[in-house]
RNA sequence: GGAGGAAUGGCAGAGUGGUCGAAUGCGGCAGUCUUGAAAACUGUUGAGGGUCACACCUCCGGGGGUUCGAAUCCCUCUUCCUCCGCCA
């Protein structure tokens, strides 16, 4: 959620840097300055009425403590006009509120200024890339048949249990999960991001701190009876962990790593696009949480940008970097880096992580702040990235080091694995 | 599940109807001293709204109520603590 004040005063160039995103800001912002407008006129006036019965209420204060018990009583009279006046203004001044609170939250984020215009994920711009693309035989498979065949994902198995899109992981495939996580959750730690293990729930409130709520809750499997959601992802436990706290400049940075499973209800999403572990209901994730100073977020979204690149270059995968383009940019994030696995057998790229900032956008909802060294209170920024989503990097593993023996596990995986080859 | 107690500023912790937005300590900031740092001392320091700036308004866990007036009294919800019970 942008700033109010910062809508106040920069009105043209948020509603042209929205541009960016295809997004017509400016009959919703025209809109958002009325409403607060309104709301600052009845504020105003209940301000004022308010101060009066301050002021009376303090006299009879007075008055009664002087013995003066009949004045008094005459003021009481006087009063109780300015409560059928304030009470009204209250309601009025709720009614404002709510109602510009609920346009606030339909402007996305700023687009930093290093993001490309465009429309789709056609448009995103290829910053970086590594890893060399192996050339498979003839008789390569994707990785649902190589899951089948070495029998170490079972996704009928999930469909009886639970349904599409909750696989069961077996034997080695189990095995090479649990070492993945082990191994990023290590790498992440090495790097000194702090390891947490969140809930897999959270309330209403760390839902609207992150922004997932009030508008992408279709997204979130909801546990009704205690009006709980499943995350899907453990960016928001995480970065809720601060939500309404206060920092000093010398706390920072504040990193987190953490490994959840994730939820997501992707409702609509059929084809052989979601596939085998393209696309799933549940899976693991490992993620880093960062809360910076403002002055340094931009230098940790690289320092993110280039520890994942570290990971995914012990694992050997081929893979690219994107900035995303204003059209495929997350409705909160300032700049996004997508990091995309080849799915050899598939041929095509998977994203694997995404590591984006978030400047104040959520540190405004979550009132994160911090107070700088001149005494001040600012927002904090808060980024977050995968490092790194389990089920893709998994696919690109089975597919890209499929021989005729086996699956080759990546070297620096088999001491958490036990083993070197799945056949 | 039963019985009590508690929730106050960045943190700790006073305050139980009328200049209380709130003592005090810690922390933060500024300064004195010092070659520098530490210590000591002095000053300053809650958040939000509002204003050109003041004024002014709101906020003592959330919501509701009593009262001319509530951090303070009542109801309710949430959370935490202690004791008992239950489960592991």
């Amino acid at each position: 959620m942008l700033q109010l004040q910062t809508i106040r005063e920069n009105q043209e160039k948020i509603v042209d840097a929205l541009k960016k995103r295809n997004f017509d800001a400016a009959p919703i912002i025209a809109k958002i300055l009325e409403l607060d407008q309104e709301r600052r006129s009845i504020q105003t006036q209940l301000d004022n009425t308010l101060a009066e019965s301050n002021k009376l209420s303090k006299e009879i204060g007075m008055l009664f403590k002087s013995g003066k018990a009949a004045e008094a009583n005459a003021l009481k009279e006087k009063t109780s006009n300015l409560k059928e006046t304030s009470k009204q203004l209250n309601e009025d001044l709720t009614a404002a509120a709510a109602a510009l609170q609920e346009q606030l939250y339909l402007v996305p984020n700023i687009p930093h200024g290093s993001v490309p215009k465009g429309n789709s994920e056609e448009d995103n711009e290829e910053v970086f890339s590594a890893g060399t693309i192996p050339t498979l035989g003839e008789n390569a498979l994707p990785h649902w048949e190589l899951a089948k065949k070495y029998d170490i994902i079972d996704f009928e198995l999930g469909v009886k249990v639970t349904g599409a899109g909750f696989p069961v992981y077996k034997g080695k495939g189990a095995k090479l999960q649990r070492a993945l996580i082990a191994y990023f959750l290590d790498k992440n730690t090495e790097a000194g991001y702090t390891e947490v293990q969140p809930p897999l729930m959270v309330n209403e409130a760390s839902g609207y701190g992150t922004g997932q709520l009030p508008d992408k809750e279709g997204q979130m499997y909801h546990v009704q009876a205690d009006n709980l959601y499943l995350i899907p992802t453990a960016e928001v436990p995480i970065t809720n962990l601060h939500r309404d706290d206060m920092f000093s400049e010398k706390d920072f940075p504040i990193k987190y790593t953490g490994y959840t499973p994730c939820f997501r209800r992707e409702a609509g999403s059929y084809g052989a696009h979601v596939r085998g572990l393209n696309r799933l209901h549940q899976f693991d994730k490992v993620e880093i949480v960062r809360i910076e100073h403002p002055d340094s977020s931009y230098a940790a979204l690289d320092e993110m940008v280039d520890h994942v690149k570290g990971i995914l270059g012990e694992l050997k995968l081929p893979y690219r970097i994107l900035r995303l383009c204003g059209g495929d940019l997350g409705f909160t994030s300032a700049l996004t880096y997508d990091f995309e696995v080849f799915s050899t057998a598939q041929d095509r790229w998977l994203e694997i992580s995404s590591v984006s900032n978030f400047e104040t956008f959520q540190a405004n909802r979550l009132k994160l702040r911090f107070k700088d060294n001149s005494g001040k209170t600012q927002l904090a920024h808060t980024l977050n990235g995968s490092a790194l989503a389990l089920p893709r990097v998994l696919a690109g593993i089975l597919e890209n080091n499929q021989t005729d023996k086996g699956i080759k596990i990546p070297e620096v995986l088999v001491p958490y694995c036990g083993f070197d080859l799945i056949d």
